[in-house]
DNA sequence: CGATAAGTGCTAAATAAATTAACATTAAAA
DNA sequence: TTTTAATGTTAATTTATTTAGCACTTATCG
């Protein structure tokens, strides 16, 4: 459902909610609140609030234990990444995402070097495959 | 100045002018708002406001001519892309650009062809430069 | 010279979005 | 059947974005 689609983006609460349900596999609301508490006094309302939101935007997913629910990411965090940066892609690469990388190798944020090597980590995988 | 630095990333309207500007470079205040009338009717001191935003955030820059402001964008769209895929690579990759590229190949936004294809290309820049 | 016009910045009002809190509901447990 | 621990819904509050009004400056024109 989420993986071709946008996923509007997530509020800076989110983000924290998220990052916890990310770091707290199968955590429920309570949890959420417990365990966020030492970085930002939440109301049991608030947490629950923002975990539904970010389950409409597909962040997350609950599974229901007796009445509890509890919540994990529906989906990595690279993925989230690789999602982000198709946007990315799209909106200011004219959708090349070659344009992306000859970008990244110019500022540096990409080697040669590591390019070289992802290419052969996928061969090598690839002949796993077969 | 603003290329370690993580620009605020622009608001909705800040992003239709940043368009223009990069659309039309060396514009001026009116100019948007003319340009931009067909699809949205700003008012000439909004655009200014929101041209003054975003040189504070560091995309674009203005040059005095006489007495008007002539400006255009401060870095290229790729850039601003490259920088924002380092944000996402900080936040959600742990700082590693491989881990990225791993997600976008797993995920068939880049193919191993194109990876080729850019290590190709990169080499032959080398050729030149030595 | 004034007066007007064309440029600007600053600031406050209006609107939209995000966050918080209050409260209603439900179902299990005591 | 009362209490408790879970939930959802809705409205109030706060913060961010957008818009508009107005004051200021400096060329240009009569």
């Amino acid at each position: 459902m989420f993986n071709g689609s946008q996923r509007k983006p997530p509020t800076p609460l989110e983000q924290l909610l998220l990052d916890y349900v990310w770091a707290h596999p199968d955590c429920t609301a309570e949890m959420c609140r417990e365990g966020l508490a030492g970085e930002r006094l939440l109301k049991d309302s608030t947490v629950r609030t923002i975990l539904r939101k970010l389950e409409e935007k597909g962040y997350v997913t609950h599974k229901v234990d007796g009445r509890t629910f509890v919540y994990r990411a529906a989906d990595t965090r690279r993925n989230v990444a690789v999602q982000a940066a198709q946007q990315l892609i799209d909106r200011f690469c004219d959708g090349s995402v070659e344009e992306l990388l000859v970008g990244l190798v110019d500022n540096q944020v990409l080697k040669p070097k590591q390019l070289q090597h992802l290419l052969e980590k996928i061969a090598s995988r690839k002949e796993k495959k077969e």
